[in-house]
This record gives C-alpha cells, structure tokens and sequence, in this order.
DNA sequence: CGAGGGTTTGAAGTGCATCAAATAGTGTGG
DNA sequence: CCACACTATTTGATGCACTTCAAACCCTCG
C-alpha cells in the first residue's frame, strides 16, 4: 500500500461511517482513491452529470448547491473535515443531485461510487449504518426548513455560531470563529449579506455578544441560548443532529 | 391468515418499498399489524415519545409536524395513500423526531418497528429498498428548502398544484382538487392562510386558471408551468421525486 | 335560523431585499 | 513600508412581500 493510500485508508477508519468496515475493504477503496488539494472555486461536479466518485473532505470547505437558469443559487449544505458528499447519487440513477464547488483552498479524496455501492449491497452492517447516516441529515435537513420558517435572521445567526460551539462546556466565556466569509454564511442561513450584516449587529444588542470581524465571543451563551432558541423546536444541546454524510 | 391480514399484506405488497420482501415477512408482519379508522384530528404519535411503530396511511391524510414551546407549528410533511410515516425513528434511538396527526378522517395501519428493523438487518435489499427511499426523500426536502429560499408565494402554490396533477398527459384541459384545507395547504407552502388566499388570486391573474371553491381548472399547464417552475433548479417535470416513505 | 369554522378582504406594520454608496480589509507591486 | 486595486463588509434609503390584526363574508350543519 502506497503512503497516501495507507493515509485515506487511516481517515476512512476514523470515521463512524465506516466503523463496520472490514480491513481489507477500507484498504481496497483506499488503494482506488485520489487525495487532491484543490484552490478555492474549484467546481467538484456539476448537478445532474454522470456520477461516478464520491468525496470526502479532508480539510477546507466545500459548498453544495443548485442553481436556477438565471444563475440564483441555493445553498444546499457546506461541508468540511470529516464529511463526505456526493454519495447520494448511488440511489439517484447515478446522477449528482446537486452541484459542488470549494469555498477555501481544500484537501480532497475522490473515492469511487462502484465500491461503495458494492460494500452496502454486501454488508448489512454497513447499509445499516449508511442509512442512519441518512436519517440524521434528514432531521437535519428538517430542522433546517423549520428555521427558515419559524425563525428571524438573527435568531438563524444565534443558533448557527451555537452549532459551532463546542456545547459539552457549557458556562464560561466562549470565543467563536467564523469558519468562512460573512457572505457565504449569510447564503448558507438564506438570507443577503446586507441582512446578515444588520442581524449580526440586532444579535449583539439583543445578546450582549462581542463581534470583532470573523471572531465573536461572549461572556456566557447563555442570553444567545434564550434568545436564539425561542423560536425553535428543540431543546438547546442540539448538537446531535452532527452527520458525516451529505 | 385473517382477512384483514390478507387486506394489509396486499396493500403492503403493492408497496415499493416493500417488493423485495419474501411473502413469509409479508404475512408475518400483517399479522402483527393492526388496520384502524380514524377521526380528523387524532394524534397518531408525539415528537420525542418512545417509537414501537410505524403507520401506513390507507385513505385519508396525516400532517407531521413539531412546534415550539409557544405553540407554533412547522409543518414537515403530509401523507396519503401508500405513504408509511415514522419508520425513520429506528435510526433515531426509536425517537418519533415528529408529531402525526390526522387531518382528515384516515384509515391507517399501525405496523411494529421492531420487525422493521429485523428484516433491514436480515435483507440487504430491502436495506437498499430502505437507502433508496430515504434518498429521495431527502432529495424532496432539499427541493422543499429551496423552494422557500427560491420561490415567491404564487409560485409555490402554482408548484404544489403542478404537483397534484397527472404530469404524464401534458397539454389539454386540467382539473385540480385541492386534498385538505386552504389553511393546511397554506402551512405547508409555509404561509399565513391570508397570504395563501391573496397569493391565489395573484396565481389567477398571472397565469389565467379558474378557481372556484377548492377546485381550479385551467386550459393547459403551460402558462403555470411557464410561471412557477421560472425561480426552480429543476425542469418541469419533476415528479421523479415521488416518495413512498417519511 | 343561528353557530362556528373556513375563507376573503382591508389596513397597517415588519422584515427582508434591493440598489447605491461609503468604508474597511487584504494582497500586490513599487 | 506605502499606494493602489480589488474584494468584503457596512450603511443608508427605499420598496415589496409577507404578516398581523380586525372585520366581513360564506358555508355547512345542527
């Protein structure tokens, strides 16, 4: 096994995906696979082509979409370390149901569908756990639209920095980065960055936040706690809704 | 076998979903299933109770929802015919992730997870039946998503009633009957009842249909299609996202 | 007929989008 | 290290879409 091989092969085996995976398949994928770095705009596949590989992000960011004939796009999920993209197309004819492109400068494993489409058809195991993956991204995906209904921007901004929060130490003061630029977040919570900019400062003055360019801290998050998850239908440690899989 | 057994196992049959399953798990899991009637109005099951069992809707609909603690709601979905509700909870530690509740007078079959569970876990293919159902599913809500994000109201009902029709015979007159309720309809497109209500009219000027009641008719399709599909990712056609499961 | 839900209409308010322009930030070559 | 170019972000002004509140209307059904 090659040195990059043995590399995807270890990132493979980290992941909970795969955690039903024999040896010798992470090590057959592996062998298959390409890790690449790519710049930031580079297009990974296009909605509705041929789909023939899978990704899984290494390091940087990439965004998934679709785009109308007119050029608005929807931000479908962004996605970094860890997660994997493209791998839907298996139940979809083959097809990519969405178009993907990087947003920063990203690491990636191209990995091929064929064998990932094999390892579910031979070990329940794995379906298994490919399906609780998908159930996951699903409640995701469904929290996601009730946002967008029940919830203001500000309140949208509020509980994605909470969601970038490590909410194990709850209490004390926090310090949040924001992972990518203000206008690209601002399209991944649906709303304009001109919005964002406004809902970002009506946060602070609702929530007493610090907002110092892409870092924000607060003394406790509580008040963003309060503020954020009133209109929201779940309870605040949300965190559980975490996926690989996209 | 009772009859009703009998009536349920050839409901199941026809399913999908279901067409990779022996007859032995077929009569087995009908015997165990129960077919009942219900009023409108009659919760099926609660957000976050303790899952035993999924629900296949015979006639009638069931809207599946959460709401917050004040009491507002975010409609997720609504079923009808052939449609199985809750089944994903399995992979939610046998969580409902919503409420059901009827919304017009249902006959429903109440059918056990467990031996859902079992024959995912004993039949890879319907474990693949499973992954390719939920796949579509997510693909739907995505679309879903964008189209809150995308679309303006008059085109989200001229979508939704695109949807209710028999897209297989283009051209020619059409007669739609809304399912439910405007004020249901209303909340599933996301909108207050009177938006919905003047976002009907607005439909009718642009595009020339007849409504009268909760039937609309029009010539042909096309000036609705020509309308509604204007702000949307996908061609016109787009009823390949049919779903059996939620 | 009268009660009560569903639906429509009107008037007023709010939130977000849009367009335009100013400002801050970043990287470049000099 | 500075000036410039270019992009990201903020700010202001205005408009539109949808919501909200209130009231009328319309059905259906007891």
């Amino acid at each position: 096994m090659t040195e990059t091989a043995q590399t995807i092969h270890d990132m493979l085996q980290r992941l909970e995906l795969f955690s039903s995976c024999s040896d010798d398949f992470l090590t057959k994928i592996s062998s298959a696979a390409h890790l690449t770095t790519k710049p930031k705009g580079h297009m990974l596949f296009i909605h509705e082509d041929q789909a023939d590989y899978f990704y899984l992000v290494k390091s940087g960011w990439v965004k998934i979409f679709r785009e109308t004939l007119d050029g608005d796009q929807a931000i479908v999920d962004i996605f970094t370390n860890g997660h994997i993209l493209g791998e839907t197309s298996i139940f979809q004819d083959d097809i990519y149901p969405y178009s993907a492109e990087t947003v920063e400068p990203s690491e990636l494993v191209q990995l091929p569908l064929s064998m990932l489409k094999d390892e579910i058809e031979t070990n329940p195991k794995f379906a298994m756990a490919m399906l609780s993956s998908m159930a996951r991204y699903r409640k995701q995906q469904d929290q996601e639209l009730e946002h967008r209904t029940l919830q203001n921007a500000p309140q949208r901004i509020g509980c994605f920095l909470l969601r970038l929060t490590d909410q194990s130490q709850s209490g004390g003061p926090v310090r949040i980065h924001l992972p990518y630029d203000k206008t690209l977040v601002a399209s991944r919570l649906g709303m304009q960055p001109e919005t964002f900019s406004r809902a970002l400062k009506k946060l602070k003055q609702e929530t007493g936040i610090e907002v110092k360019g892409s870092t924000i801290e607060t003394d406790s998050l509580d008040r963003l706690v309060r503020y954020s998850c009133a209109a929201c239908t779940s309870e605040f440690p949300c965190k559980d809704l975490e996926t690989e899989s996209g």
